[in-house]
DNA sequence: AAAGCGCCTTAACATGGGTTAACTGGGTTG
DNA sequence: CAACCCAGTTAACCCATGTTAAGGCGCTTT
C-alpha cells in the first residue's frame, strides 16, 4: 500500500479525506499466472509481472509491453476504439493489484481537482515512455535496442520467456537468438 | 479561433469566464517555413504544418511526427528528460499558431477542473496515437504503413517532401521510392 | 541559355532479419 | 525409464531494406 501512497503524493498533493475515499475504493485483487486482466478496470501493480498484447488476425501475438511492481495498468477503453479491442493484458505471476472500475476513477477525475492533476500526470508519464520507444523503434539497431532493454527491465531477462523479449523488441525469435550467440563471441574473442 | 474553441469544448466542460481567460491568455502566433517552434510554448495549430524530429548524432534527423490545423503542438518539457531536449519542431509552412506559455498551462490545471479535465484528454488522446503508432511500426509491413498513411494523412503527400514522409515511416527515402515505383506497375498490370 | 541545386528515381550490391527445419536440453507426464 | 513438449539454438536460404552512386527533372540564379 506505502508503494502506491508514495505513487500518488509524487504526482499530485492530495488532501487526507481524499485519499482516505481512495481507499474505499480500491480493492487488492490476486492473478494467477496466466489469467486476464479485466477491461473495465485500472490497477497499480503490487507484484507480479504482466504483459500486454494485440491478438492478430494470423493468430500471433504481438507484444505491447511489460508491466510490473509500481506500474498501473489499464487499457484505456474510454474511447472504445478499435485500437484496446483486441488489446489483452496478461498475469505473468502470480500477482496482486489494486484495483477499481474505470467508472469510479472516472468519478475520481470529477471530484477534487487532485486527482484531475493526478490522472493527466500518470498520462504524461505513459506519453513519455510511448515516445521513448518510439524513437528507439524507429532510429535503434536491434542490438541497441536490446542493450537498452537489459539496462531498463534487466531484472525481466530472468523472469521473462525469451520470445517475449524478442517480441517486445519487434523481432523474431531465432533473430535474437543470434543477436546473443554473437554477443557471446564478441565476449571471448 | 472557433476551430479551438470547439477543439476545447469537445473535452471538457468550460464556463464562460474560464474560456474569456483561456482567451486573453493565448497570442496568435506566425511562423515562416523553417522557423523552429519555442521550447517554452504549447499551441494549437489554426493554419499550417509542422514537423517534430529528433537530432541525431550522425547529423540525420529521426522524423516523429507531422502536426497541422487542429493539433496542438507542444515538446512536453515539463520533466525536462533527455527525450526533449534535441527533439526540434520545425514549421513546413507559412503557420498560424494559437500559443502560450507552459507556465501559464501549468497555471490554467491548478485554477480550474475543467483545465485539469482538458489537459488529461489530450493527453489521453495523443498516448493512443502513440499507441497506435507503435503497432503500426511493429506488426505493419511497410506497403500497409504507406497505404495507411495515405488513408491518415492523403492530404499531406502533396503538401511535403517525400523523403520526409519516408523518415517518418521509419525507412529510408530510397526504400520509399521503390515501393511507390513498385504500386505503380501493379496498377498497370 | 548555362550552371547549380534539391529532390526523386533507378540500379547494383551488401546485409539484417524472416522463415523453415533440425537438433539439444530441461521439465513434465505416462 | 520412455515419451513428449516447450524453449532456445543453429544453419541454410530468401527477401526487404539499407547503402552508394549515377542520372533525370524542375527550379532558381547568374
Amino acid at each position: 500500500m506505502h508503494l502506491l501512497h508514495a505513487k500518488v503524493c509524487q504526482q499530485s498533493q492530495v488532501p487526507l479525506t481524499e485519499w482516505e475515499h481512495f481507499c474505499s475504493l480500491i480493492k487488492l485483487t490476486k492473478f494467477k499466472a496466466g489469467d486476464t486482466y479485466p477491461k473495465n478496470c485500472v490497477g497499480f501493480i503490487q507484484k507480479g509481472l504482466f504483459r500486454a498484447y494485440y491478438l492478430q488476425e494470423n493468430g500471433e501475438d504481438l507484444h505491447r509491453e511489460f508491466a510490473f511492481e509500481n506500474d498501473f495498468i489499464c487499457y484505456l477503453t474510454l474511447y472504445q476504439t478499435s485500437e484496446t479491442e483486441d488489446l489483452v493484458i496478461e498475469a505473468l505471476e502470480e500477482s496482486e493489484v489494486y484495483c477499481m472500475t474505470q467508472a469510479q476513477l472516472d468519478q475520481l477525475y470529477t471530484r477534487h481537482v487532485c486527482w484531475a492533476d493526478f490522472g493527466r500526470k500518470i498520462m504524461e508519464e505513459a506519453l513519455l515512455k510511448k515516445m521513448r520507444r518510439e524513437r528507439q523503434l524507429l532510429g535503434d539497431s536491434l542490438e541497441v535496442r536490446y542493450k537498452q532493454f537489459k539496462t531498463d527491465y534487466g531484472h525481466l531477462e530472468t523472469r521473462v520467456p525469451q520470445h517475449m523479449i524478442a517480441s517486445f523488441l519487434g523481432v523474431s525469435p531465432v533473430s535474437l537468438s543470434r543477436l546473443r550467440s554473437s554477443l557471446r563471441s564478441e565476449l571471448v574473442v
